[in-house]
DNA sequence: GGGAATAATATGTCTAGACATAATTTTCGG
DNA sequence: CCGAAAATTATGTCTAGACATATTATTCCC
């Protein structure tokens, strides 16, 4: 714990400590605002910004009348990066390329319909495009592109930048949703993937709304046996 | 966007959903302090409050001399639950049970002291655990605790309450690690989860510290079949 | 004793200032 | 024209109050 230049800091600081090693566990009283303000000699603006800030985090409730608590542990989540390729591939310095094997506008299925939950119909960009670094596929990707909602794409032929990264710097999101599974791979995904058929892939799906209105859906298949899914995190 | 009932939320709002719309892409000056006072008629404390609010949520850039610019969108994440048990399969409405297949404690081997950066020959608790919803396993799940880091569970049978919850009620974490992966399930592993050799199953690492000292790893396994992590988030 | 009114308490929001700090622009001396 | 010093600007932190509001404890009347 770094010494922190800012009292607000330092008092978040000290109290997160107390949490995180156990020394106030939870349902634990975090001492009144004017406790602390006697204690570090200052004004109750800067203890109550410090205690704010660890509500927002969830680290503590915040109750009037009877003051703060230490809060109960959340459910254990993972933030997972579902990063850009271009990005990872440079990152791990490989060479990347991607190939279109399809591009086609079409209206919405009805079970591409039921699983957005817009309805069939929609005009849509459908888009399958594999990811190789190094000449290994180490994606296949399918995408639907709503083009009412981003009319631009109609005439987007994706010849040097992939659809994904296309997307990500010309439009905002504000709603995403994942599913993340595991599928045997059938013959022609395991042909385009390089890899036996009937070995386990992971299905990221991930479908993206702006302010109500749907964007895209991509359900990108990665080969099991060369990928994972990594993420850190720190509670609540 | 509700009407909020305080003006330093209202004002955080009505920025917030200018960049989500688009209307403010990345690298889009925010009006500095002293326009938002004069545009809301409030103190500067009560318009700071709001940006802060939006750079804490990565929203926006703040900067002396320049003023506050709209963030250029991150690598998109997912948020995943990972559930407890007990309490998903009474969201459910399932019945829950689980049998322990294991209890030792013993020392640490090479490629689980590798693959935890720990030395080897530290003493753990190993377990291995099948969770059962209406008599279907539905998850896998081995997993090592720290017994220097968490004696009491070396007298903990376990009977009534699986490892993973007994752990989360009484050991904090500060960090966590996670790797999700897709196998295909050796004969072994098919058998106790009720599915055909060879099935495609997501395998879910996840390995938490307290205060850097390593607290436990748990490897799940779960019939791709029946489940999928699913995840909901926001941009940023 | 029960229930309603009242008091006490802790947080929530907000103000109108102050000084500090970082970053840029302008000024000025050579 | 160049580089250093000074001024300017916007944010960062902080104060010492104020009133609002939610919640619990107490008092008082029946």
């Amino acid at each position: 714990m770094a010494a922190a230049p800012n009292l607000h800091q330092r008092i978040r600081e000290e109290i997160e400590a107390r949490i995180l090693s156990g020394e106030w566990p939870p349902g634990t009283r975090i001492p009144v605002e004017h406790e602390l303000m006697a204690r570090y000699g200052c004004a109750r603006m800067t203890v109550s910004k410090a205690l704010s800030a660890l509500a927002t985090s969830g680290l503590i409730q915040r109750r009037r009348r009877t003051g703060s608590v230490v809060a109960a542990p959340t459910q254990p989540r993972a933030i997972l990066q579902i990063p850009d390729f271009a990005q990872d591939a440079a990152t791990a310095g490989v060479s990347y390329r991607f190939d279109i094997l399809h591009r086609k506008v079409e209206r919405l299925g009805p079970a591409a319909a039921q699983r957005i939950g817009l309805p069939a119909d929609q005009e849509m960009l459908s888009i399958e495009t594999v990811h190789i670094y190094d000449g290994e596929p180490v994606a296949d990707e399918r995408r639907l592109i709503n083009l009412a909602a981003v009319p631009a794409a109609r005439d987007e032929a994706f010849e040097r930048i992939p659809p994904g990264s296309w997307l990500l710097e010309r439009v905002p999101w504000s709603d995403a949703e994942h599913a993340i599974r595991a599928i045997n791979a059938n013959a022609e995904q395991a042909r385009r993937l390089a890899m036996a058929a009937g070995a386990a892939c992971l299905l990221v799906e991930r479908r993206t709304w702006q302010a109500g209105s749907f964007i895209t859906e991509a359900r990108t298949l990665y080969p099991g046996d060369r990928h994972s899914l990594i993420g850190r995190f720190s509670p609540r």
